[in-house]
DNA sequence: TAGATTGTTAATCGATTAACAATC
DNA sequence: TAGATTGTTAATCGATTAACAATC
C-alpha cells in the first residue's frame, strides 16, 4: 500500500495487520533455515521447509507472503536470501543492544548466555541495587546502579530489556527452558529466549500496528 | 462418554480433543482465580473473569464447558470450587516431583526458584556430570551423579524435567523471563514458568489424546 | 418475582489448506 | 520442453462470539 519504484518487495513493517502466529513461525523459518545453511544448503522449497517443521508448504508460502515476495518460481527459495529477509523483517537485521535488570541467579544466568548473540541481541549492561555489584563487570558487562537506568539505557540506545527481578505479586519470576531435541515419548513445553527477543523485536519495530 | 453416578462434572481427561489454547487459558483462569480468592472474593463471573483478562464472557464460558459443569446460573462461579477444578483438569491437584538436569548457572537459578511450588511443582533432585558438585546438597536439593538419573527418577517417582544443560545444536538453552506488571507503552513478551509446567502437567495427564 | 448468569446452539470470523495459473 | 515450484485465489476447517432458553 505504498510501493513505488523498488519492486514489490515489501519487506517492511507488515502493511497491514500479521497475526501473531505467522511471526512466530517467522521466528521457526528463520532457525531451520539457518540450520540448512550451515548444512551447506543453497536452496529449500515451501514443501521442504514445510515438512521440516510440521507445517503444509501452503501455509509456509502464505506466511511469507505478507511480506513479500521471496521465492523463484521452479526453484525455490535461496537460503541466504530467505534469511536475510525474514531478518529484516524481524528487525534482526541489526544489533539490539539488551540490559539485564536484577543481578540474582537469574540475571546472572542470563549474563553467562552470550547464545542468543548469533541472533542479533547483545548484552550490553547491568543493573542492580546491591552496592558490591554496582561499578563491576560480570562477565564482560558493566553493572550499573538501578537509579542510573534511564541515563545508561538513553545513552547506549537501549531499547529491549529483561527484567530479572524475583518480584510480582505470585511472587514468581519465571525462566523455562527449552531443548531443540526431541526426547522421545517425553512430552516438552518449552521457549526459546532467542525467539521470544525476536518476537518482542518484531512488535517493537512495528509499534504503530500493535498498540 | 462414560458418566455414570456422580453428576454430568467429567474433571477428567476432557474427552474428545481440547485446543491447545484452551488449555494455556486455563492457566491464565487459575492465576486469576487465585489472585481474586486473595483479595477475598468468594464468587466471579464469565463476564468478570473475562474482562480481567481481556477475553469475551462467552470464551470463558466455552473453554470452561470442554471440561464440565463448574458454574451455577444466575451466581456465577464460586472461586474455590473453580480452582480446585482446573488444578483437577490441569493435573496440579497433586505435588509433582521435578528433576532439574545440569547444574551450571541456569540450572542453579532454577534450584533457588521455589515460587512455583505454589502451583504443585517441586523440585526434589538434582543432576549433574562434575564430581564436585555430586553428593552435595543446594538450597536443600541433593545434587545426584547423571547416569543415576535412571534410578533416581524412578525411585521418586520424578515425571517431569528441566533440562538446563547449555547444548543443542544452536549453542542456545534458552530462559525467558516474564513479569506480571506490565510497564507502561513497552511491549513484553515473556514466559511463565508455572504456565509452562501446568501445560506440560496437562499434556503427560492426557497422554492419550495428544500423542 | 425480577435480575443475573449459566451452558449451549447457531452465526461469524479468521486461519489453514487445496488448487492452479504463472514462471523459471 | 517438461518438471518444479512459486504466489494467490477459492474452499475448508476451526475457533470465537452472539444470542437465548434454562436456572438460581
Amino acid at each position: 500500500m505504498s510501493e513505488s519504484s523498488h519492486k514489490k518487495s515489501s519487506t517492511s513493517a507488515a502493511d497491514g495487520q500479521v497475526p501473531k502466529a505467522v511471526v512466530s513461525r517467522l521466528s521457526l523459518y528463520l532457525r531451520e533455515l539457518q540450520r540448512l545453511m550451515h548444512d551447506g544448503q543453497e536452496t529449500t522449497s515451501s514443501t521442504h521447509l514445510g515438512r521440516l517443521l510440521g507445517f503444509t508448504d501452503a501455509q509456509v508460502r502464505k506466511d511469507l507472503a505478507y511480506f513479500g515476495q521471496f521465492g523463484h518460481p521452479g526453484i525455490g527459495y535461496r537460503c541466504h536470501e530467505l534469511v536475510t529477509a525474514i531478518r529484516r523483517i524481524l528487525g534482526t537485521d541489526r544489533f539490539w543492544p539488551v540490559a539485564v535488570i536484577g543481578l540474582g541467579n537469574l540475571g546472572r544466568a542470563l549474563l553467562g548466555y552470550r547464545g542468543f548473540g548469533h541472533q542479533g541481541f547483545r548484552i550490553v549492561a547491568a543493573f542492580d541495587v546491591d552496592p558490591a555489584k554496582i561499578g563491576q563487570e560480570l562477565d564482560g558487562i558493566p553493572v550499573y546502579a538501578l537509579e542510573h537506568l534511564p541515563e545508561v539505557v538513553r545513552r547506549q540506545g537501549i531499547k529491549l530489556g529483561l527484567i530479572a527481578v524475583p518480584a510480582g505479586i505470585e511472587g514468581i519470576l519465571n525462566f523455562a527452558p527449552a531443548t531443540i531435541a526431541v526426547p522421545d515419548g517425553i512430552k516438552m513445553v518449552g521457549v526459546d529466549l532467542a525467539i521470544e527477543l525476536e518476537q518482542l523485536s518484531f512488535a517493537v519495530v512495528n509499534r504503530s500496528s500493535n498498540a
